[in-house]
DNA sequence: TGTAGGTTCTG
DNA sequence: AGAACCTAC
């Protein structure tokens, strides 16, 4: 494989190498924020290309292959219908595809992919044994620093936050490139995009880059001043709701950060800290693929429950009737609109780890099913942070106190009668505690499942066990 | 990005 | 009585 040539650097890719070329977009949907596409586009058009990947394209039921499809529907709308799409494991199709094109020498740009790293480096062998393949241009899920750049003093990865930060607050990040010229190739056929999978009564809202940048400004105008305060209240709509546009790439981090760059404030200092969240855990998953599912520290691993009650005890978290509510609520708002509130997630991650005492990966799994922003580095090391075995982990004793945390952050418990409809006879904060309520707990709510004190006593016991 | 249980301060 | 603060887990 050819060398890129000295010359001009355009988002750290030498433009001197770059050629019209063949975009392979997995997740990345954003056209023109990509290094690596910006470097292809300086030397000439470029062709949209989407693979289907078989390993994205499972078994059904997945709520973000649903929001990949429409999103991809908006994609191929903008372009005029002319978004080619091929079926097929990346390895095999991308080359064959590549073949169809005009010959020409073989690039292959290597940006930091993300968990699938491993197979990116197989597409690569196998573009660089193809002959007279075409430019190639590979984009993975969008980051202001590409995973697996940032090192500490002595070279290695960042194992905790504070630090990380400061270091990509320091090194920076590139601009937001400008949107590339489009290539038709009219040779290239497209096999044409699926059906959407059935949601089962899951509503999404609209996907696409032009939704995303709408509600960008939207957020930055109205919430981003109160941020910092109102991100914390599942009840009001405080947050960004950017997650599952940025996970798509609909929209780039790097143009999140240019829009944040004049803006004074405590909100946007916070919500810029959020996105170095973002970074950090794609960091971290890259320097250590098996922590998806395996744990980052073992040693901090404390024994779970397995069986016939551990099952029930899954179930009912899962379907939202534990008898807690802001527990139930989350799990409930999971399954109807494939979002929760994020201090809701942790919440209900506490209480399936420290209550249930139910290996975090149970958690995990699920979330990624039923999550349209469901992503393996945010969503698994945010896991492994509430079960103690991550980066940066969250100490052994901190539990979450469902009650507690109700009253605090649903202080009115709109939240909770908005996704428990048992609870909206309830007023007011007493909706938290339906156990206390003249009238016992209202018809049709359950039962609390278990005594929140004994099992937070449990985990101390079984995490103090541990440590000898 | 915790909680529980305690003490001390305040009105 | 309740806020504010402290500390062990």
């Amino acid at each position: 494989m050819p060398r890129p040539s000295p010359g001009r650097t355009v988002g750290g890719v030498s433009a001197a190498a770059a050629r019209p070329g063949v975009l392979w977009f997995r997740r990345d949907l954003r056209l023109h924020d990509h290094p690596a596409l910006v470097a292809a586009a300086a030397g000439g058009p470029v062709l949209p290309l989407f693979v289907l990947d078989p390993l994205l394209w499972g078994p059904s039921g997945d709520v973000r292959r649903a929001w990949l499809v429409r999103s991809l529907e908006h994609l191929d709308a903008s372009l005029g219908g002319r978004l080619v799409v091929r079926h097929g494991d990346p390895v095999e199709v991308v080359p064959r595809v590549a073949a169809e094109l005009e010959a020409a020498a073989v690039h292959v740009t290597a940006d930091a992919g993300v968990y699938g790293r491993h197979r990116d480096a197989a597409v690569e062998a196998a573009l660089a044994a193809a002959p007279g393949a075409v430019p190639f241009v590979r984009s993975s899920t969008p980051y202001a620093v590409a995973p697996g750049t940032l090192k500490n003093g002595s070279g290695s990865p960042f194992q905790v936050f504070s630090p990380f930060q400061r270091a990509w607050l320091r090194e920076g990040w590139p601009a937001p490139a400008p949107r590339p010229r489009t290539r038709w190739v009219e040779s290239v056929a497209s096999e044409g995009l699926p059906p959407a999978p059935d949601l089962g009564g899951v509503e999404l809202p609209e996907p696409g880059e032009r939704a995303a940048l709408r509600r960008w400004e939207a957020f930055r105008e109205e919430l981003l001043p109160a941020y910092a305060g109102a991100r914390d209240r599942p009840d009001k709509p405080g947050t960004s709701a950017l997650s599952v546009h940025l996970k798509y790439g609909e929209v780039h981090p790097r143009t999140l950060l240019a829009g944040l760059a004049d803006v004074p404030g405590e909100g946007a200092e916070r919500f810029r800290s959020e996105l170095c969240w973002r970074d950090f855990y794609a960091d971290v998953l890259w320097n250590r693929p098996d922590s998806a599912w395996h744990p980052l520290k073992p040693e901090a691993e404390v024994p779970s429950d397995t069986g016939h009650l551990a099952d029930e005890r899954y179930a009912a978290w899962a379907e939202g009737r534990t008898g807690f509510p802001i527990v139930d609520a989350g799990m409930r708002q999971l399954l109807r609109e494939g979002w929760v509130h994020n201090r809701v997630r942790m919440v209900v991650a506490s209480f399936l780890v420290k209550d249930l005492h139910l290996p975090w990966q149970r958690g995990a799994r699920h979330f990624l099913h039923h999550l349209r922003d469901g992503d393996p580095a945010s969503n698994n090391q945010g896991w492994q942070w509430v079960a103690g075995t991550g980066t940066d982990a969250a100490p052994y004793f901190r539990v979450f106190n469902p009650v507690t945390q109700g009253k605090e952050h649903d202080p009115q418990g709109d939240y909770v009668r908005r996704y428990v409809p048992e609870l909206r006879g309830v007023a007011g904060k007493a909706v938290h505690e339906p156990w206390l309520l003249p009238g016992g707990v209202p018809e049709g709510y359950p039962e609390r499942i278990v005594d929140h004190a004994a099992e937070r006593q449990e985990a101390l016991a079984r995490y103090a066990r541990l440590r000898g």
